[in-house]
DNA sequence: CATGAATGAGTTTTCATTCAT
DNA sequence: TATGAATGAAAACTCATTCAT
C-alpha cells in the first residue's frame, strides 16, 4: 500500500479506460515487489486493483506484458528524473557519482516501486542496456578528463551496475538505513580511478534528496492493449 | 549432463538411501540450472533423479529443503577446494584476488552448478551471509597488512559479493569468455585501496585453473540420472 | 475474402442498420466458414465486421440468431437461384440430377459460403428438412412419371441429402476438383430407380454452371468488412 | 447412464490405473454422446467419472487424446465383432447389406456409443478411411463378381459411408425406430447396380442381431499417457 | 524405503453478455 | 443505434503434496 497509485495519479485526468489500466499496473507494482515477478497471479492483480480478472486481458496480453509496461515506465520516470537533476554538473566525476546516489534515493523513497525496479531489472535483462546508456555517457567523459583509467565497456557497466543494484536492495531491506548510496558510490568511484579523497569527498557530498513524486512518468505509453 | 552426478559420486559408497537422495539433489542441479528454481518442479526432478515422485517426499520435505541441501552443497565443496587451494598463499591482496577467480573458474567450469549456484545465491540471501566469512577474514587481513583502505564491513562484503556474482553470470553467458574473473579481481582490488598496477598484475597473474572435481567429490560419475 | 459481402450488397440500398446487420452477417459467414460455429467468438465476428462488439447485441440477440440468419439467408438464396434455373424442366430426373448438381456448383463456387452452409446443415437439422421440400416435390413427380420405384418419404429425403452434402464436402476438400456434382448425382439416380444408361446421361448432360450472385445478391460487393 | 461402462468392464481385472483411465473413458463417451466432443468440459469428464480433475491429466493429455483412445475403442470393437459375424459370407452383396445392417444394429444398441461413434467419425476424418478398408474388399469382389456396375473409388466408398452414418443417425434420432439399416442397405444395393429384387431381398433378410457387448474391445490400448 | 496413482487448489486464459455513455 | 470497457463464469491445464500398497 505504501507509496501506490503513481500510474492512477498520473492518469487520473485521462479516459477510463487509461484509469483502468493504470490501476493493474500500480496492482501489479506492488505485487511484483511484495511476492516477485513468478509468484503473482494475474488474478490476484486484477483482485488488488478491484477489478474482474477478465479486465486484465482487456488491456495486457499476459503477465510478461504488464510487467514490461511496469517496468519500462519506472524505469523511464526515473531517467527522466535523474536528467533533469543533473543537467547543469559537468565534471564526470560527480555526475557518476550523483547518478548513483540519486537513483538509490529515488528508488528507495517509494520502496514498492524500488523492489519491482529491482525484480524487474533481474527479469528483464534489456532493462540494463538501455538504461546504461547514460551511464557510458558519464563514463566516457570520465575517460576523457582522465579521471577514470580503467577501460569503459559492456563489462565495466555490468559490474557498476551490479554494485548500484546491491547497494539498492541492501538500503530496501533496511539493513544500511541512510547511506547505501554513498557508500556504493565511493566504492565505485574508487573502482574507476578516483583519488580515495576524492571519491569520499564526491560520494558524500551533501546533494539534495530527490523523492519519486510523478510528474516524470508523463504517460503510460498509450500501448495498445489488444491485437 | 555435462558436470551431473557430483552428489551421487559422493553418495556411492553410502547406503541406498544416500544414493536415491543424492540423485535427487543431481537431478535438481540440472533443473535449476536450466529452469531457475520456481519453474523447477518436483515431478520432474524426480522423473530427471528415475525415481517415483513420491519418493521425493521419503528424502525432503518440499521444495525449499532440497533447494536448501543442494545450495548449501555446492557452497561447501566450493569453498572446501578455494580453501585448499590457497592454503600457503599468505598475501592479502593475492587471497583475495585468487579467490574471486578460482571461485569463478569453478563455477563455470561446470555450468550446471554454477547456474544452480547463482540461481541459488540469489534465492537464499543468507547463504552470502555464510559464505562470506572467508573473505572477511582475508580482508581483514589486508586492513592488518595495510593495502585495504576502505572500511570493513557487511556493505562491502555484500558489495564484493555483488560484483563477483554478476562476473559470473557474465561469464555462464558466455558474453566474456574467459577473463570475467581477473576483470572483476582487477575491478575489485582497485576499490580496496590496491594501486591500480598491483591490482592488475595481481588480477592477471598466472595461476592454475581449477576443476570443480572436489576432494570427495572427484568427477562426474557415469551417473544413471535418466533423460 | 473471395466472396464475402453478399449480404452488405443486397443490404446496400437499406438503412444503416440494415447495413451493419449485414456486415455481421457477412463476417459471420467468413468465420463460421473457416472456424466453425463454435470457435467463431462474437467479438471476432464484431471485429470483422468492423463494428464494436456490444453493436452485435443490437442486431442479434446470441450467436444461434446469427448463425440461423445466415443459414436461412444462404438456403434461401441458393434455393431461389436453383428455381429460377430449373424453371422450364418438367422431366422428374432431370431435375433431381439438376438441383443436386447445380447446388454443388452453386455452393462451392463460394466456397466460404458453401463451407457455412454445410456447417450451417450439420448444425440446425431443422434446416434440412424445410430445404427438402423442393426435393419431396420432384421425387413425387418422378414417382408419377414412373421412372422412382422407391418409396418417398422422409428416411429418403435425409439419405439423398446426405449424399448430397457429402459430395459438397468433398468437393469443398478439394479431393474431388470438378465432378463431385455429377458423380453423386448418377448414384442418386441410380438408386432411385433410373436406368444405369439415364443415370449416366443425365447426370454428366452439359448444363450452365451457376455462380453464386443471385437475385438481389448479384456479386461481391467492394465491401468494407475489415481485415 | 444407459449402456455406460463397457471399458469398466473390460478393465475390471486390470489394474488400478487402468480402471481410472477406462473409467474415464466410459464418462467420455456420456459426455461426448450427450453434448459432442466440443461441448464436453474436462472437467464434467472427470466429475461424471467420479475421480479429481486432476486425475484426469494422468492418463490423458488432453481432451483430443481421450477423442482418440474412444473413438478408436470404439471402432476396434465394432470391427472385430462384424468380422466375426460375416466370416462366413461369400457373397459381396450379402456381405455388404449385412455389414451396413449390422453396424446400425451395433451402433444403435448402445446409444450412448452408437452417438459418440457418430461425432468421433465426423470429427476424426482419419476413422472413416480406415475402417472404409473392410468395405472396399468386399465393394471390389463385388466387381469381380459381375454385381456392381459403378466404379469403386474414394469418392463411391466416402458417399456409401455417409449414407450408412446417416441411418444411424436417423435411427438414434429414434424416427425410424428399427428399420434404418434395412432400408439405407436396400438403397445402397441399387445404387452399387444390384437388381430392385435382389436389394430388397438382400436388405430385409432375416439375419440375427447383433448386441455392442464388449468381449470384442480387448484392451483400450495401453497408450503411455505422460510423457 | 520406494512407489505412483490420486488429489484439488490454484493458475492462465477465453468469451458471451451487459451497460453506462 | 452504436460504442467499447467491464464483467465473471467457465474452460484447460499444472503441480506440490498425500497415501495406500
Amino acid at each position: 500500500m505504501t507509496s501506490s497509485g503513481l500510474f492512477v495519479w498520473e492518469a487520473q485526468n485521462l479516459g477510463k479506460s487509461a484509469r483502468t489500466r493504470a490501476r493493474l499496473m500500480d496492482a501489479a507494482v506492488q505485487l511484483f515487489a511484495r511476492d516477485g515477478f513468478e509468484a503473482a497471479s494475474v488474478n490476484e492483480i486484477a483482485r488488488v486493483a478491484d477489478v474482474a480478472n477478465g479486465t486484465f486481458y482487456v488491456h495486457f496480453r499476459d503477465k510478461d506484458e504488464i510487467a514490461a509496461a511496469v517496468a519500462f515506465g519506472i524505469a523511464q520516470g526515473v531517467a527522466r528524473q535523474l536528467d533533469d537533476a543533473m543537467a547543469d554538473e559537468t565534471d564526470a566525476l560527480a555526475r557518476i557519482g550523483m547518478a548513483t546516489r540519486r537513483f538509490i534515493d529515488l528508488a528507495s523513497s517509494a520502496p514498492d516501486w524500488g523492489r519491482a525496479l529491482f525484480r524487474a531489472v533481474w527479469f528483464f535483462t534489456d532493462l540494463r542496456g538501455s538504461t546504461a546508456n547514460y551511464l557510458r555517457a558519464d563514463l566516457e567523459l570520465g575517460v576523457r578528463q582522465g579521471v577514470i583509467t580503467v577501460e569503459v565497456d559492456d563489462f565495466l557497466i555490468l559490474t557498476f551496475a551490479a554494485m548500484t543494484m546491491n547497494a539498492l536492495f541492501a538500503q530496501l531491506q533496511g539493513e544500511f538505513t541512510t547511506d547505501a548510496g554513498s557508500r556504493v558510490a565511493e566504492l565505485q568511484l574508487r573502482m574507476l580511478g578516483a583519488p580515495p579523497e576524492t571519491a569520499r569527498e564526491v560520494a558524500w557530498r551533501e546533494i539534495p534528496r530527490l523523492q519519486l513524486h510523478l510528474t516524470p512518468l508523463h504517460r503510460p505509453a498509450a500501448a495498445p492493449a489488444a491485437e
